[in-house]
RNA sequence: GGUCCCUUCGUCUAUCGGUUAGGACGCCAGGUUUUCAUCCUGGAAAGAGGGGUUCGACUCCCCUAGGGACUACCA
């Protein structure tokens, strides 16, 4: 069997998308799976498409979320097959261009782009093929002198495929088995465009899979359509032998109605399409990532990873190297899959309770000296341990503890309504009295002696336990009390005691 | 319009002819708790419709419907 050999093929158009990621990442475990490789290549045929920074920001995406790649751009050491980025690859191209062109299964043609408006115009459903192409401005129409002359002239062309009709193209699909299409219903597809001496996607795609030995094409189902081109070019060029297997993965869908998920639905819907924040070099525009969002990459991998694909098993969380270990392209759904941002969350909220303390509190004491912050990382960890089970995201644990590192200013309404009696600044009074003769604050000496205080004067738990909250929190809200305050200290503890009777009387 | 792909709870999905159709997210209820959460337990919730094939179809075939993609000198 062939060595596994996989690339990963976006054009440098603009941030990396969710789906894009997603293919990315199958790609990849497919390719670790069978002790394959991973290339990234770089589809930049497109001039007047190129975005500045786009490559920069597909690299350090891929990197951040773990895809590493063996061979081609962001590959640690030049690979055999360089250039990996098709703008720098014209030369390559142009004599495969000529092959096809010597061999009469490709033609030149010189219909602006106004006149083949002008022809769909005219005609319904008009495509560049078999039927319409000896009404057209090309090699077949006009004489070999003709030709040369408009080429000596500068003038611009195109050279497009010539589909013979009427014959039932195959590709087999390991996702989905055999497809077929007829020839008819492909168009003469633009391989090639003078204008800037670079091939079109179908050509560029089909030489360079070839050149760079790859065995298996894993890309999105807007390529289905496309696929059998691909077939017949790989025919027209006797690489047939050689030609790669295909996989088309399942589009990932909106969240609500229907439609590819796009980057319009994530402003609409309030969450992130990119992995990384990404501003657009010409409008300034921003738009959010997952990174940015608190999003550990694990668990961005975990989610997509069950976006279109399952083990087969009720497992749901996975590390990188279990889906390297269970991944298969015959447990590839066919069925898109709608993305449900909740369950992303749900996965950060996993992988923010099983990921080591120390890791969770480098993180937070990060967010709190950006506060202006500055606590011992003892107790940091303790205040992670205590909260984060709370959180779906390290950001959200300011709010969930910030009661630990600052008084607080003010104090709920409505807790106060409900928790703040006349009766009450006399049993906070006198639990100050009693916090005063603890030794040993630890929550569970703490505990015993206040509880066995209020069970000495038949005090209700509650009354006095909720006062107490509130005088130390501010609201109702948090973890077990005295967890609190033998984390914040005695002196600490009895101080906003105190400020809580002066304040609320 | 044409071509191709797809169709199990609201969502992601399991099931590869015989199951009380399973799990997870979300939702609802109960429990734990001094609060808010978390957590635990339980619950509601699905085979698009119609024909076949078969002793037996969610599963195989056909039709219909619905959804999606593609239909550029973009990828």
């Amino acid at each position: 069997m062939r060595k596994v050999r996989v690339r990963f093929a976006p054009s440098p158009t603009g941030p990396l998308h969710i789906g894009g990621v997603r293919t990315a990442l199958y790609n990849y475990l497919f390719a670790k799976k069978h002790n394959g490789d991973m290339l990234l290549r770089i589809e930049d045929t497109d001039s007047a498409r190129f975005v500045p920074g786009a490559e920069e920001y597909i690299v350090e995406a891929l990197n951040w979320l773990g895809i590493t790649i063996d061979e081609g751009i962001g590959a640690r050491s030049v690979g055999k097959h360089a250039p990996y980025r098709q703008s720098e690859r014209k030369a390559i191209y142009r004599k495969y261009v000529d092959h096809l062109l010597n061999a009469g299964l490709a033609y030149i043609a010189f219909d602006t782009p106004a006149e083949l408006d002008a022809k769909r115009a005219e005609i319904a459903n008009f495509q560049y093929d078999a039927s319409t192409r000896e009404l057209m401005t090309n090699s077949i129409t006009l004489s070999e002198d003709d030709v040369k002359n408009r080429i000596a002239k500068g003038e611009q062309y195109v050279v497009r495929i010539k589909i013979e009709p009427n014959e039932d193209v195959k590709v087999q699909d390991l996702i989905r088995g055999e497809v077929i299409i007829n020839s008819s219903i492909i168009d003469d597809k633009v391989l090639f465009k003078s204008s800037d001496e670079l091939p079109t996607y179908h050509m560029a795609n089909v030489v360079d899979d070839y050149l760079m030995e790859i065995s298996h094409v894993i890309r999105g189902e807007e390529w289905l359509p496309s696929a059998p081109l691909h077939v017949l070019l790989y025919r027209y060029l006797g690489w047939t032998e050689l030609m790669p297997q295909f996989a088309h993965l399942p589009l990932l869908l909106k969240p609500d109605g229907n439609g590819k998920l796009s980057k319009r639905d994530g402003d609409r819907l309030g969450f992130p399409v990119f992995p990384l924040c990404w501003t657009d070099p010409k409008t300034g525009e921003t738009s959010s990532g997952y990174r940015e969002a608190g999003y550990f990459p694990e668990a961005v991998v975990n989610f997509l990873s069950l976006l279109g694909w399952n083990s087969g098993t009720e497992q749901e969380i996975f590390s990188m190297l279990e889906l390297i270990d269970q991944f298969s392209l015959d447990r590839v759904s066919k069925s898109g899959a709608k993305f449900d941002y909740e369950k992303g969350k749900w996965f950060n909220h996993k992988y923010l309770q099983n990921k080591p303390v120390e890791e969770i509190s480098t993180i937070f004491q990060n967010i709190l000296n950006e506060k202006g912050i500055d606590e011992d990382f003892e107790k940091v960890q303790n205040v992670v341990t205590l909260v984060r089970e709370r959180a779906n995201f390290v950001n959200e644990l300011w709010a969930q503890s910030l009661f630990f590192f600052e008084a607080p200013t003010n104090y709920d309404e409505k807790t106060v309504q409900k928790r703040w009696k006349t009766e009450t600044p006399a049993l906070i009074v006198e639990l100050c009295e009693i916090l005063s003769g603890i030794d040993n604050f630890s929550a569970e000496n703490t505990e015993e002696i206040v509880k066995q205080w209020i069970a000495d004067k038949e005090y209700n738990l509650g009354a006095v336990m909720n006062a107490f909250r509130l005088s130390v929190v501010g609201e109702s809200k948090g973890p077990h009390m005295f967890d609190i305050t033998a984390i914040i200290g005695k002196v600490e503890t009895i101080k906003r005691l105190k400020r809580a009777v002066e304040v609320l009387g």
